[in-house]
DNA sequence: AGCATGACGAACA
DNA sequence: GTGTTCGCCATGC
C-alpha cells in the first residue's frame, strides 16, 4: 500500500462528506463506492482512519444504527459523547430515529 | 495454500 | 420479530 488505496480515500471522502447530526451506514458507503458487498472493507478502512483527525467516524454506524465500532475508538463511549454532541440522542447503543438522521450518499450526492 | 477473524449485510428458519 | 447462517473481501497466522 503506497500511501492510500483509492479505496480506503473514497471511504474517507464520503465519511467527510457526511454532515454534522447526521448518521450514515457501511453499506451504503460501500454501495455508493460501487461495491456493495464490500462493507466489511469500508469497516477495515475505518479502523485504519485513526490516523486522521478530520475522519468523523463517530457518523458512521451499521445498517441498524448500531454504534458497533464504539470500542475501537480512543474511549469506548467516545464514539456516543460525539453524537449526543451534535444533538443524536442514543439509546442502548442504537441512534434513536435512525432513519430520520440517515444519510444516503447515493441520494443525497 | 488453508483456516480464522472482522467497525457488515442480507437471506433464511 | 428474533436467532442463525452464509457471502464478501482483505489481513494475519
Amino acid at each position: 500500500m503506497s500511501g492510500n488505496s483509492d479505496f480506503f480515500s473514497d471511504v474517507y471522502d464520503v465519511v467527510r462528506l457526511i454532515p454534522t447530526g447526521r448518521v450514515c451506514s457501511y453499506g451504503a458507503i460501500a454501495n455508493y463506492l460501487g461495491s456493495k458487498r464490500s462493507s466489511r472493507m469500508v469497516g477495515w478502512a475505518m479502523n485504519a482512519s485513526h490516523k486522521f483527525d478530520d475522519i468523523p467516524a463517530h457518523r458512521v454506524v451499521n445498517r441498524n444504527g448500531m454504534l458497533t465500532g464504539k470500542h475501537h475508538f480512543q474511549q469506548p463511549n467516545l464514539m456516543q459523547e460525539l453524537l449526543e454532541k451534535e444533538g443524536i440522542a442514543i439509546r442502548e447503543d442504537i441512534v434513536v430515529d435512525f432513519n430520520i438522521l440517515f444519510w444516503d450518499p447515493l441520494v443525497e450526492l
